[in-house]
DNA sequence: GTGAAAGCGCTAACAA
DNA sequence: TTGTTAGCGCTTTCAC
């Protein structure tokens, strides 16, 4: 990724608002202040303004203004690529998420931020959009820019790209999905006990018919959370009709479409009387497609994977099994700077346990 | 700031990717293979490796597969530290946020990343947690990493720390909020006539007495909603008696105190009939103390500034004066890369209209 | 306390 | 088509 030169004129950053006309009058162009300009301007040689710059000890209070006021009065600012270049740690990490626009992140991103923070790192992150290319795009173009150490929630199920990277030595740490085909640290959610737990419940209040719609299969999380729920059924010693099982993907008129099957009791099998749901954006459908009035006779209890806001606030108020973002991030980000302070034993897998908040849907009894 | 590598037994040379055992503390990018590595590896010249790498034209296909395979059995990935060093602009701009964890941020977020991509950038984004020290920090720390440009959503209102920026040619737009005390590009909703439009609504609806509660004066966007308030109430003849406006943040507890006195109809005042939220925040939790019981009897009218998920599915649905975040973010990004493109014209403000988006809370009658 | 000189890894400008 | 030589702005080393 990059913003190759076949644009030839591309013209360099303007020097100042108006000094486009200046630029081939021959004048030295004002580019920023360097070190050595500050030098000058205070009269010290250059080892001293850097010193000034790093707080570093060693230089008199004298000195230490003349120089410091060289700096303000030039507008002087470290350009730390050369820093970067000289000192070969960045003290930065990058973040690719799966999708910046998804809420579900926006927690996840602030934990490793404030840890960055702590550490004295900046994170930098993109998204992947989902898309297996653009997240080996992003994390190379991360690592061309030095960044200490990276923090990835996989789109692609290969990642054997970065085994040169991580040969060099860039820290990297998986969260929520595995990494494909190489070896790394990795947080995640318990995705099958919570799974299990979830539908344990719905069949504590008296569900043998439950359905399940979730993600595609290939999709780690929806996997495990898939194998907790048979695993749940199975454990009651309740069958589990195919009919009931639709892990097709979380576009919403598929989920409609599976959840009105389901609720109808097609392919000749009885309807459910209770929904387990894959994850947030699957839940949401399905209360929607609950809420409609002619459902309203015949309740359906639902369960779903992953908590959201307002949960508590729609009728009923929804039962999930809660993940904690801002907690996958935090260990997620411990784990990297554990890997930058120097550890280097085996790759290790953390999972964290979910959360059952029973809030009302998923307490509905059977009502087929 | 970082981790310091005074480590003074530099280990051997680069090359062996996996000489994990010769580190002994403080991990480092021990010897990454540089150009001058793959050109060895090659036989052939440093710059031929420089045009490989780049992609530019005139190298004979044997030499460039030649090197195309050094690079792959060394490793290596360009330094973009050098790069940018050499080249003096980083193909990269920055995003200073309110809060990461801000769902409202997401999509802005988002949309300003796929701007920059479709111009060949990367995104770093980072967020102030709406402390003001935080903000300049980041947007200093950004600079000196010398991103190409900046986009602001401001949590202080004294920029002036970013003029030397600026004048060095930091292209810089400011989202949400104006800057302080310097002139920058700026993007903005229309908060005014939002909340004018908003408050106009349950006006139409037949309401006479309609609190205000939203955030702190002092804070732009509030200042402005506030403002629009005042202006519809003002347009139909309504006086506005001080206990109808509660500008005192968006505290939950605040807000919860403050909504209750009005429904009370304290101060000497008769109760309103009808609330104007100043935000999401304030919205929900004014949906929560609205849904409670002893409420429902007397149902009140509420309008919010800003949409949020599952508005729509609350009972009563919330009526909502709408921003388009994306919509922000994106016109910010194009400002940006505008600038980055040449233009030296006057900072220009683009205002962005809202939508007033109905769906129950909002027209409920007056119950007084 | 202070500073001169030597790079870090890359690209620009110019040979060959 | 290819290579050589200067730096970019900083930190490091070591001399003063």
């Amino acid at each position: 990724m990059a913003a190759d030169a076949s644009d030839p004129a591309r013209p360099p950053l303007p020097g100042s608002p108006r000094a486009a006309g200046t630029r081939r009058g021959g004048r030295r162009h004002a580019g920023r202040p360097t070190m050595k300009d500050v030098a000058a301007q205070a009269g010290v040689g250059l080892k001293t303004v850097s010193r000034v710059v790093n707080g570093e000890a060693g230089v008199s209070q004298d000195t230490e203004q003349r120089v410091q006021e060289a700096i303000t009065s030039l507008g002087f600012r470290r350009n730390d690529s050369a820093r970067v270049l000289r000192k070969g740690t960045t003290a930065s990490i990058g973040l690719v998420l799966e999708d910046l626009a998804d809420p579900f992140y926006s927690p996840l991103s602030r934990a490793v931020e404030e840890v960055a923070r702590a550490h004295g790192a900046l994170l930098i992150n993109g998204s992947s959009a989902e898309d297996p290319e653009r997240e080996q795009e992003l994390a190379l173009a991360l690592c061309a820019r030095r960044v200490d150490g990276l923090v990835i929630i996989p789109a692609s199920d290969d990642h054997r790209y970065l085994a040169p990277e991580i040969a060099a030595g860039v820290a990297t740490v998986f969260v929520d999905r595995p990494p494909g085909r190489i070896a790394a640290d990795l947080v995640l959610s318990d995705n099958f006990e919570g799974a299990r737990e979830g539908v344990a419940h719905l069949i504590a209040h008296g569900h043998r018919r439950i359905g399940y719609i979730g993600d595609r299969p290939g999709i780690h999380t929806a996997e495990e959370r898939l194998r907790g729920y048979r695993a749940a059924m199975a454990e009651a010693g309740l069958p589990v009709a195919e009919a009931w099982v639709a892990p097709g993907g979380t576009d919403a008129d598929r989920v409609r479409a599976d959840a009105v099957r389901m609720l109808a009791g097609g392919r000749g099998g009885e309807p459910v009387t209770a929904l387990f749901s894959g994850n947030n954006r699957v839940t949401v459908t399905l209360v929607r497609v609950l809420a409609a009035p002619e459902r309203r006779e015949r309740p359906v209890a639902l369960v779903g994977f992953d908590d959201f806001e307002l949960a508590d606030l729609l009728s009923p108020p929804v039962t999930v099994v809660a993940q904690d973002p801002a907690d996958l991030g935090r260990s997620a980000a411990e784990l990297l700077f554990r890997r930058l302070d120097g550890a280097d034993d085996e790759p290790r897998t953390v999972s964290r346990p979910t959360t059952l908040i029973a809030r009302g849907s998923g307490e509905i009894p059977p009502s087929g």
